[in-house]
DNA sequence: TATTGTTATACTCTATAACTATA
DNA sequence: TATAGTTATAGAGTATAACAATA
C-alpha cells in the first residue's frame, strides 16, 4: 500500500508520537492557568516574557525571533497586548522602519502575577515526571533539535511536488 | 518581584524552553507539508491515521481519546472529512447512541499519499538531528511524561484561586 | 530594490451551552 | 440520571496579499 517506503522503526515513531501527545498535553493545560490566573494566551505570555528580559524593547523582527507566526499574527498579538496595556509601541531611534515593542508596569505586573502557576503546571506535569538526569537529557537533545531545525534552510527552498489534494 | 517564589532550576527552564520551541517548529512544518501534499491538516491526518488502525471503525469517544479536543470540536473534523470522502459515520450496532467512524478507500488512498512526505519530514528535522541512542531516551522520557501528564485527575480537579484577569 | 511593519479580508478552528436520543 | 453525539453560535487566531514608509 505504501510502495517500497522506507518506514522509521518503532523506536522513532514511538519518540515521535509520545514527544507530540505529551506536549500538546502539556501546553493545553499551561494555556488553561495562563488564561484562568492572567487572561492571556500561551503566545502573548511567552511575548510578554521576552520582553520582560529587555530594558529598552525589541523590534517586532526580533519579536519574531523564536515565534513560528508571520508577522501579520504578530501585528494582531501586539495590537492585543497594547490594547490591555501590557507594552507600549513606539517608533525605533535607529531604524525609522522599526517599531519598538517594550513592556508596561502592568504587563510586568502580569507577568508576575501569572508565573507561580505557570511553574506549578510544569512542575507537576513534565518536572515531576522525570527525575534530574533525564531532565538535563531531555533539555540537551530538544536544544539539539531546535538548533537543527533553525539552521534547516527555509521552507521554501525545496520545490515541493504539489500533488492533487483532497482541498479540505 | 516574584515574592519567595522557588524557581525552576536553569536546567529545566532549558529543557522546557528547548522542547515547547522545537515541537512547535516540528509541527509547522509537517502541518505545511500535509497541506501541500495532501490538502488535510495535522489533526485530520492523525485522525485518519487512527482510523487506518481500524478495521471495523471507531466510535466518536474512542476517536476522542489520544486528542485533546472538545467533542464539539471532534464531530466538526469529522464532518469536514465525511465532507470530503475521506471516512464515513454510521450508528453503532452494539451501542445505538454511538457514532461509528471508518476510514474509506479514498482516506487510506490519502493517508498513502502524505506519509512518505510526513516521514520524509520527520527524518529530516527530528530523526537525523539526534543519534539512534538520543532518540531512544527522547522516546522513553517523553512516553513517561504522557503517562504522567494522562495519569493526573483531570484539569477541574484543583479549583485554582482566580485572580482578576487582564480581560485580552 | 529590499526591508519593516500594518491593514483588510477571508477563513479555519475551537469552545460553550443547549439540545436530542439512547443506556 | 448519565452518556454519546450534534448543532448553533460566537470568538480567537492565522495567513495572504496589498499597501505605505524607510534603508
Amino acid at each position: 500500500m505504501i510502495g517500497d517506503l522506507r518506514l522509521p522503526d518503532p523506536g522513532q515513531l514511538e519518540a515521535y508520537f509520545a514527544l507530540t501527545e505529551a506536549v500538546a498535553l502539556l501546553q493545553h493545560q499551561v494555556d488553561q492557568q495562563l488564561r484562568a490566573e492572567g487572561g492571556i494566551s500561551a503566545v502573548q505570555f511567552e511575548l510578554l516574557m521576552t520582553l520582560n528580559g529587555s530594558s529598552t524593547g525589541l523590534t517586532m523582527t526580533q519579536l519574531a525571533d523564536g515565534v513560528v507566526y508571520s508577522r501579520s499574527g504578530l501585528t494582531y498579538q501586539a495590537g492585543l497586548l497594547e490594547k490591555a496595556g501590557l507594552v507600549t509601541r513606539g517608533p525605533s531611534p535607529e531604524d525609522e522602519r522599526a517599531t519598538l515593542v517594550a513592556i508596561t508596569p502592568k504587563g510586568r505586573e502580569i507577568v508576575g502575577r501569572v508565573l507561580p502557576g505557570h511553574i506549578e503546571v510544569t512542575r507537576k506535569l513534565l518536572y515531576d515526571a522525570v527525575d534530574e538526569a533525564d531532565l538535563n537529557r531531555l533539555g540537551r537533545i530538544m536544544s539539539q533539535v531546535r538548533d537543527h531545525i533553525r539552521s534547516e534552510p527555509p521552507r521554501s527552498a525545496g520545490p515541493r511536488r504539489r500533488r492533487r489534494a483532497a482541498g479540505i
